[in-house]
DNA sequence: GCCAACGTTGGC
DNA sequence: GCCAACGTTGGC
């Protein structure tokens, strides 16, 4: 069971949008990056993901659930490019900002800090916990 | 709003 | 196949 981070901004597509869509979930829609699309074709359903808000918010808010694994991007006829379906799981009690993960030795190594472009993002186990912890909510 | 970092494109 | 130019992203 592998783990991912999702990073939308607010402004374009935030956490309330995805909640909105609740159980039918929504496309990851618009990646036009290779190592993006690579991460959402190794994704299996019923894996989880943290739903980050970039730019405007910078904080982890939620947590997302795989709903249907790649298939083609419906708003481009570019086949090159696929996405999976993912819905809202739960909200944190308490968002992870990007401050307090940059300042914590154990997540160092996150992808999130050290290539901070890259949209679609693995987390690793130990990461995922620690998140799950700081921001009071069960793995 | 700015700009550094990164990925992609296209001419050679 | 290289690399300069360009466009986009995202933290500040």
């Amino acid at each position: 069971m592998a783990y991912w981070l999702f990073k939308s901004e607010p402004d374009v597509w935030g956490w309330d949008a995805q909640v909105a869509k609740g159980e039918a979930g929504e496309e990851w829609d618009g990646v036009r990056n290779y190592q993006a699309r690579n991460n959402m074709r190794a994704m299996k359903l019923g894996e989880k993901g943290f739903f980050y808000h970039s730019r405007t918010g910078l904080e982890i808010v939620g947590i997302v659930e795989v709903c249907a694994e790649a298939h083609p991007d419906s708003t481009t006829d570019d086949d090159r490019w696929e996405c999976v379906d993912v819905k809202a799981v739960r909200p944190f009690t308490k968002p992870v900002t990007l401050e307090t993960i940059k300042a914590d030795p154990r997540l160092a190594d996150m992808v999130l800090v050290n290539n901070s472009r890259l949209s679609v993002q693995p987390v690793t186990d130990e990461e995922w916990k620690i998140i799950c912890t700081l921001g009071d909510t069960t793995p």
